[in-house]
DNA sequence: AATGAATGAGCCTTCATTCAT
DNA sequence: AATGAATGAAGGCTCATTCAT
């Protein structure tokens, strides 16, 4: 008899072995073999799920922007202002769940690898454009255009480099809770611009 | 007599060509050889000088990071009010010297290494916090200190971000010029603490 | 399925070939590369199996002096009186199965090898001093104990030094067949205490 | 000016710089670089006075045997009864001249390396012989051809045991101050055969 | 006489990947 | 579906040796 439908369980098991093992390396410099393991089989059968190993950094990288862009969507369903829906994503990006150790990890190595890997370019590109465009979009309702723009990318920038300052465990340098920095930031942008930030109501 | 006086040129062009080919591989995946065949000589060569891959990349970094503050200290000079020098140091963060590709490249590439190696995240920290005590110093001229210390780390976020963003290379989202996003931040965030930005108004 | 039960004949092989490529050499100055290729395998399977090149060398030096202790064994089970088993000892040490020429080869690269190698120390200090206490055990019952011991350690020394010269293959000077001066050695040192030797007479 | 006579002088220190460098490392496994800073000197003037690593090698171990040959020549002098002059030979290879631990570690290293360089081969060969003849000159006059070849092979054998078991450093198994175990051999061998060892006088 | 500089060759070890069962 | 077995390719590092001054 044989085992049935144990490929989605063995692909999730290796990814998820995948971005663990990156967040205690704190690199790509992690072996097929020690993902395998930590994944409960062999070197071979990870070679069976995944044509390569760049193939499944790429599912790993797929999945780690998938969460992130569920968490996304999850915080966004109850938000209703534009200002609402713009914290809805800051809190997504800077929230506790992005906080995981290895997740930081794993979003830092995501970038190095993107300089490299055609794949990884592609998805970071994605996950960068949509988030600009989330932005934009709800930026757009609160002022005009070229500042809806500048902001938007000043929001991306802060929510990234407070990712890579948290990368460096600094801490005489703490940055965690930081979300509140961007929120503010916001505000402030908004508010030189004469932006109705809270509707009336 | 012996032939004499090479090492200093030769280290030179070993870090030179650490960082050239740092950048051309988007990673610290680059092997010794070809860092010296890039430095014009041999692998043993190389290793004559350094004692090892690890130690060069170290002297690499420190010559990146070396390169910055310099080029702060260079702003800075001129520079008289508070503003003025927060202006510097951002603009040396963000200024041509420190938008040439392999420079962007390296410096990704050692927040990377800073997960790993016990030397680079010594001296990443020291930039990082050199640049934060630096901002902050001016800072407490113009405002109070838990808002000075929430700027100069919205900025040094912002800065780093705005790196992380340029190293992805994405056309349709363009950053570069992103250094009057910063000021911009800079200059609302003292705004709104009612801080004397500027002496005469 | 997997192929499998290859990893008893692989590790005999890399054994075997380790003993026979010193014994060719001289030292242990072989390669992982040219032991593996003697054991008819890749260097990257000798590793496989051994986790270094130092793992290996003592697995064959176990081989060898595991041999000799299966010899002595084998020799002393017949052996009735004490002297029948000193005898039993001697011939074991010197018997043609301890003569092939790179078991000789062995011995004297794992002596060199003990200076170096806490392992190696420890594996020879075992033989060295298990074969001590095997001819003090038998000589104690012949002699008084302060001439045991020194009887003990003079035959020790004189089979060692016998090996010693095998390995410069002088026939000038042969050495082959030395069994018989390890003996008189013993019975004349016997007697001169007036050890009661042979039973009857 | 140049420095004149140096050449006897950097000899000297290179050998001597080598036999306590293989006795600090207990194998021929220095490298030319540390025996020429042992030496105070640069590795390329190693070589310059030195055509190879083995022929400065084979310096030291013929400086070893000479240093050797002179102490069983130094004790032979005042010896005049056949037995005298063995127990000379005896001591000049067991005496504390040869017991220095670099000494001992030395000699051990080349019976290795006589397995591969024919040059050390031979030199090990001539002390080998002499060694021999001298005993067996001595012990003609004391006993019949036969036995005589015989004793000699079983002291030569037993001092080469001695310093192999010395080597391994085992305190266990003490051996020092073990040659009076080769005289008692050399008593008892000769007293056996009817041998007049102590003349009448 | 003396040395810093330089290199080619080689070794141990690791690893992604494939094969055979 | 699963894995032990197997390998080619490569990389970091060392070292004896030579060169240029």
């Amino acid at each position: 008899m044989p085992k049935v439908g144990q490929e989605p369980i063995r692909r999730a098991a290796l990814v998820s072995a995948t971005i663990s093992e990156i967040g205690r390396a704190g690199s790509l410099d992690v072996t097929v073999g020690q993902i395998a393991k930590t994944a409960g089989m062999s070197t071979a059968l990870a070679h069976y799920y995944f044509d390569s190993k760049s193939a499944l950094f790429l599912a790993a990288m797929r999945h780690v922007l998938g969460g992130f862009g569920a968490s996304v969507r999850r915080n966004l369903k109850p938000a209703i202002t534009p200002r609402d829906r713009l914290c809805a994503i800051i809190d997504a990006s800077l929230g506790p769940d992005q906080f995981e150790e290895h997740v930081v990890s794993a979003w830092l190595v995501f970038y190095v690898e993107a300089q490299r890997s055609q794949g990884a370019t592609r998805l970071l590109r994605i996950y960068t454009r949509r988030l600009h465009s989330n932005l934009l979009h709800e930026l757009n309702q609160l002022t005009n255009a070229p500042t809806a723009n500048r902001v938007a990318r000043g929001v991306a920038a802060m929510i990234d480099g407070i990712y890579l300052r948290i990368a460096l465990h600094d801490e005489q340098l703490d940055f965690r809770g930081s979300d509140s920095l961007v929120r503010d930031y916001l505000d402030l942008a908004l508010a030189s611009t004469g932006a109705q930030i809270r509707e009336i109501n």
